[in-house]
DNA sequence: TGTACATCAGTGAACGCGCGTTCACTGATGTAC
DNA sequence: TGTACATCAGTGAACGCGCGTTCACTGATGTAC
């Protein structure tokens, strides 16, 4: 179904089920602790992925999925919470990361095609990992923290579409435009996106890339 | 702070706390008992407003809020998730007749006044029923069960935007375009709404009715 | 009008479950002398 | 080179919790005769 390349989660390892007789993880080397870590993210978003929300992804069922006990968990992660932010921070930092890449690779045509081609890859990327978008953008946290306000991650998605405009609107000086049009274009298309994503309406990859260029037409026109 | 008229929770009884000393409820009077499975949604309905998602409402808790045993729920709905879907679709429907009434009441100026009276009221039902709109809207289900998929609520509020639309645009004859429209402006204007209802972006009503309003023009236009 | 009985609305106690987290432990890997 | 010891990575058993659901019950309200 996927062409693949989209997709964020990570293969399982595998081999572990042959030596299934060992009944005990054979400890990383000293200084290797780190190793479990990643580990461990990997197999909570490798569930994410394949089914759940936030809500359900728990320690227990990591634990499981990397082959470790639960308790293992602790070694690497103060509690459930900082390993749910650090995947979601990580996922923020994907994407950003992904989206100012396709921007750049499309910008040799122009701001316009860069702007096009990021916009592109955010509906390719929500597509490919619903609950990873999700994760991020699904409402789940009506109320933020007060003090996560100034340095939440999406700061940096904001930024990233952003810069996009603006190097689409070379009527510089008027700043406040710019934010004003990206702002409108993003949240536009993570309607679109989200609409697309919660089903009842079939919207496939061309339909939603039409709709996608009908926004940017009209935030950039006029 | 809310102006109060627009909110779709009801007020908790509040007498009961009084007549402490009793351990049990006085039973309904026969054929009556439909008045418990009212208040037992409206109890519901309101620990969903004041706090957590649809996966944190637990018949326990409601039962709590009603003041009845939990096993008491059982006499009226099959299960827990007979209630919850009994939630949703509520809601649905007061969704969809209170945008209906509220472009009615506009159209007296024109269709495109209706919309735009639709399109607000929209707005301000999300912002002042935040866990309900995220209830209806949140991509709580990525994957809805192919039975459900035809006759889900959600077409009624596709349907009402469609009508909405359709009437500003008499250039009849084809109505594939005003589905279209129809739709970019309903998903956009929920792309808008979700990203402010999810709060590091500090979108205040009015800022959104003037996202709303660009929207509106946006899709009309050309 | 009185009495036996059916019906209805609601209850307390208990079930088994998976969860996050804590605790005292095991055993391999490294270091000091 | 050998031995005692510190350190590190990981574990099994147990805790208390709230949950959805089932069960046999209670007691008031109605009906039949």
């Amino acid at each position: 179904m996927g062409s693949g390349h989209n997709e964020w989660c990570f293969p399982r390892s595998g081999g572990d089920e042959v030596t299934d007789g060992f009944k005990r993880r054979t400890p990383s080397r000293w200084g290797e602790g780190g190793v479990l870590r990643e580990e461990i993210l990997a197999a909570a978003a490798r569930l994410l992925a394949e089914s759940g929300r936030e809500g359900d992804l728990s320690l227990r069922a990591v634990a499981r999925e990397v082959g470790i006990s639960a308790p293992s968990i602790y070694l690497h992660f103060e509690d459930r919470a900082e390993l749910v932010s650090t995947l979601t921070r990580r996922a923020y930092e994907r994407l950003v990361g992904d989206l100012r890449a396709a921007r750049e690779r499309g910008a040799v045509d122009g701001p316009r095609a860069g702007l096009r081609a990021m916009t592109r890859r955010y509906c390719a990327l929500a597509l490919d990992n619903p609950r990873l978008y999700r994760l991020m953008f699904g409402i789940e946290r009506i109320e933020v923290p007060r003090e996560e306000l100034a340095s939440h991650p999406l700061w940096w998605v904001a930024e990233a579409w952003h810069d996009a405009v603006a190097a689409c609107r070379p009527g510089a000086a008027e700043e406040p435009g710019d934010r004003r049009v990206a702002k409108l274009l993003w949240f536009s298309l993570h309607g679109v996106v989200a609409m697309a994503l919660s089903t009842p309406f079939q919207v496939d990859r061309q339909a939603l890339e039409e709709m996608a260029d009908d926004l940017l037409d009209l935030a950039l026109t006029r």
